[in-house]
DNA sequence: TAAATACCCTATAAAAATGGTAGGGAATAC
DNA sequence: GTATTCCCTACCATTTTTATAGGGTATTTA
């Protein structure tokens, strides 16, 4: 399951692509009409900053808005940056790759079946953007 | 991501498998052929058990074995017993649904696209069995 | 250049989930 | 009736999740 933290960015990366137009808009604002707090808001936002999705301005006039147009954003890519491994696991992972212990990849069923999981799950979260999943359509 | 405790499902199931025609096997033998800590195997192939996909034997001879041949036990049901939701929103769960707070299902683009994720790994998960994971093969 | 604005960053903490342990109870075989 | 083996409940430590607090830093504007 997805957590808290990627569901608000979620919500918040879509408030921000339906108010592409409007420049930078206040963390307060967002969490205002997506009722999420404050304060946890602002540590997503920094973390999809950091992470290349949104820019920021400082100083009054400022806030956080997107960098690219919202059809360019990956729902793969936001839910990496918060959540991590899409993959259900760790020896299947693109990119949080990790060894198994006691097993060998080549021999282990699991992991030929999770590597199909994986691909059909990326195919889908890979090719949808923000512009997939905002209200107004 | 699996928990340990699926993943630990996973090799005690295999190993049940592997071992179908010699009758119950001891929790005490899967724990250490699997490498798995006796107690918390214990409470798993309980869970299994409740479940309808282990039958267990009490005393001398006893033990746990599958009621089902290896083909016939999908990998999604083992899954759903030990970690709950597949699908990474609850709203979009089949089998734990929950509402979602702030958010309507008709207008949710994300309701609509995780229903996609949802499918695309359950078309997988649904259709392979212990035998497409067993080592053997 | 001062004051107001608004993001930046670190630390802390409560609550929940995860991973594992303990120990006695109940059924079965011999 | 005794040894065997699963059954069941409770407990515990650690990690992750979901926040909250509070000051720091950069920017704008007057």
């Amino acid at each position: 399951m997805l957590s808290k933290k990627t569901q608000y960015a979620f919500h918040a990366l879509t408030y921000l692509a339906e108010n592409y137009s409007k420049g930078p808009v206040l963390i307060s604002e967002i969490s205002q009409e997506r009722q999420i707090s404050l304060k946890f808001l602002e540590n997503i936002l920094l973390e999809l900053k950091k992470s290349g999705i949104l820019g920021s301005k400082k100083g009054k006039g400022g806030g956080y808005y997107l960098i690219k147009p919202a059809d360019e954003v990956h729902l793969a890519k936001v839910i990496r940056v918060l959540d991590g491994p899409i993959a259900l696991l760790p020896c299947v992972s693109l990119n949080y790759y990790e060894k198994c212990e006691n097993c060998t990849e080549e021999i282990c069923g699991l992991n030929r079946v999770m590597t199909e999981v994986r691909d059909s799950t990326l195919k889908v979260l890979e090719n949808k953007t923000l512009k997939d999943i905002l209200r107004s359509r």
